[in-house]
DNA sequence: TTGAAAGCGCTAACAG
DNA sequence: CTGTTAGCGCTTTCAA
């Protein structure tokens, strides 16, 4: 059986209270005490119950982390920085893959919160306010990653999207592209970003047409699928380039295109978002938006755990910037595209 | 502040072990009673607390994951099904990257016990064994994944490694290539994969040299390297084929060679392990040896749940079959490949 | 069918 | 400087 404060309490000669004490490095006492009931600890190979302090209200040195899908890799590099952070300062935590999904996010919190965790690091989008909402009334400490709503009056640290749509579009638009699709997530980022989207084609003297703003979830798939509705025969004017508001989007794009027999970038200009390790596997690399992504994942738990510490919201607001990755899946619009002559005609 | 048993005790005018009661549906009473106090319950919104719980010696209901990294694509994926499988069954799971560092291992086995998980994935090698051995002893419900150790006798779920090595191999050679490299990582599973690599030069007939056998860790950077490495200039036969033990050495050998100007696959055939989304996202597809990575993930929890609830060790051993998956980054040795006659000899 | 009471392992006054 | 004691919220045995 493992032991107990109580055994080692005994086996030192002392009280529990005494032992509790060196454990939590508190009160006073003969350094020769404190010394002893160490060495006892170590010999017995004591280990507090966390459960226990946990009880008389020491916390759980646990947080809760909600994303939508940890197999995404930019939520897993995000994950890792998290972990590695709240290990640093004893901390573990918890991650809950929501896959958008509005069942699982009030699933996962009530759950998190009989885990009695000590934080919330939300990076999903909680499409129902409310039980975020619930969150904040009974102040439990949660800063919210990626997702800068400002209807929210919390915590929260995530890039500048209007910037990182804005420059994607810009970058896209000085290359002479004027006709460009924008593939957005159903999320608050993605709103954003196409806010920034069009704030470019301002800027530009241009306008963008509204079937040019498609809306999915994060995955190749359904990029791919995006694709062959953007480059469809009904289509009369496909883009020439493509902004896909992640890099798994943005990849599907690029297999889609592939199948079609259209060449990335000589006749299609793709940018995904987020810089992950996808965006470096493909040949061409993919020119995308990079996101700090460490940057943000420590600041968040620095912030969090500061927040846990004092007892109440920061309510902070932090933006990093966003920068943007020239790889080799963007160029100058070619006026003549093969596809538009034949391929995309045949294939269409 | 959060009600308590008390609290929906005395609204229901019942005692606590009443409530108790109908919290873990044990015990009889009247209908009526039950009804009541789940009334109740419901109308202040009543949540057991689970760290009480725990304390009484009901489990914690959750389970630790140690893998080397969460932000490598082949464990990410892992986790998410071990994620979904666990919450299924009402557990959560606290996820550790040990970057397969026997510190961190440590550390992390010994936070995880403080915790009180009720149960231990392994993923992550341990080369210190005595680690594992301690949670064994205390009789710690614990299961191996990916690594058929069978120095350890405990429940264990990984796929024919030798099979995949094997195939990997014989796939290479039946394509001509008689002179294979394999990059494996320092772990037991690639050990195997080095016998299933040795086994099929044996049927062909052929023997391989050691100096063709390289070890490193999981990351795209040292697959790059160890491309380097064998497409020296020192070297008088660099190999026409490169067997890598994962995904990201594979990425990491394809842009090794895109950087040296060999031409993937037809001055070298490349194929990788595990099938992970990485492998999709490379033009052309990466040939690779795919693992069932959900049926693993779901398999493993399943069996660790039944042994938290059994108490004891089933000390089943599941073995899971790879499957070569074909796709454009090997093919027909070449027996003139271009960078012996000039690129490589410029370049190397 | 229900409840009283003794823990589970630890923390934190408070008293000596 | 050290120990006594009253909880923390829940489970479970045993008695009523």
């Amino acid at each position: 059986m493992k032991a107990t404060i109580y055994d080692v309490a005994k086996k030192a000669g002392v009280s529990i209270a005494t032992v509790s004490k060196v454990i939590n490095n508190t009160g006073n006492m003969r350094e020769s005490t404190r010394q002893r009931v160490i060495e006892i600890m170590k010999e017995m190979n004591y280990r507090p119950n966390m459960a226990a302090s946990a009880l008389t209200g020491k916390g759980t040195k646990t947080l809760g982390l909600l994303i939508p899908d940890i197999s995404n890799p930019f939520f897993s590099e995000m994950a890792r920085t998290i972990e590695d952070r709240a290990h640093e300062l004893g901390m573990s935590v918890i991650i809950c893959s929501t896959d958008e999904n509005d069942e699982k996010e009030k699933k996962y919190v009530e759950l998190l919160r009989d885990k009695n965790v000590d934080g919330f690091i939300v990076g999903a989008s909680f499409k129902d306010k409310r039980v975020l909402q619930s969150l904040i009334k009974d102040h439990i400490p949660l800063v919210l990653l990626t997702h800068d709503d400002v209807s929210l009056d919390i915590t929260r640290v995530s890039i500048d999207d209007f910037k990182g749509g804005y420059e994607a579009t810009s970058h896209l638009l000085a290359q002479g592209h004027r006709n460009i699709a924008i593939i957005a997530e159903h999320a608050y980022s993605s709103n954003i970003r196409i806010t920034g989207y069009k704030e470019a084609h301002n800027i530009y003297g241009d306008t963008c047409k509204e079937e040019n703003i498609l809306r999915t979830f994060a995955s190749i798939e359904n990029g791919r699928s995006c694709f062959n509705q953007l480059f469809n025969r009904t289509n009369p004017s496909p883009p020439t380039a493509i902004f896909a508001c992640n890099d798994q989007l943005a990849i599907g794009v690029i297999q889609g295109a592939k199948e079609k027999g259209i060449d990335v970038p000589v006749d299609l200009s793709v940018i995904g978002f987020d810089n992950t390790i996808l965006a470096t596997t493909t040949v061409p690399g993919l020119t995308t938006i990079s996101q700090p992504i460490s940057e943000m994942g420590e600041r968040t738990v620095d912030l969090l755990v500061e927040e846990i510490k004092r007892g109440e919201s920061l309510k902070e607001r932090v933006v990093f910037t966003p920068e943007l990755i020239i790889r080799g899946t963007t160029s100058k619009v070619n006026k003549n595209n093969k596809w538009k002559q034949n391929i995309y005609l045949e294939n269409g």
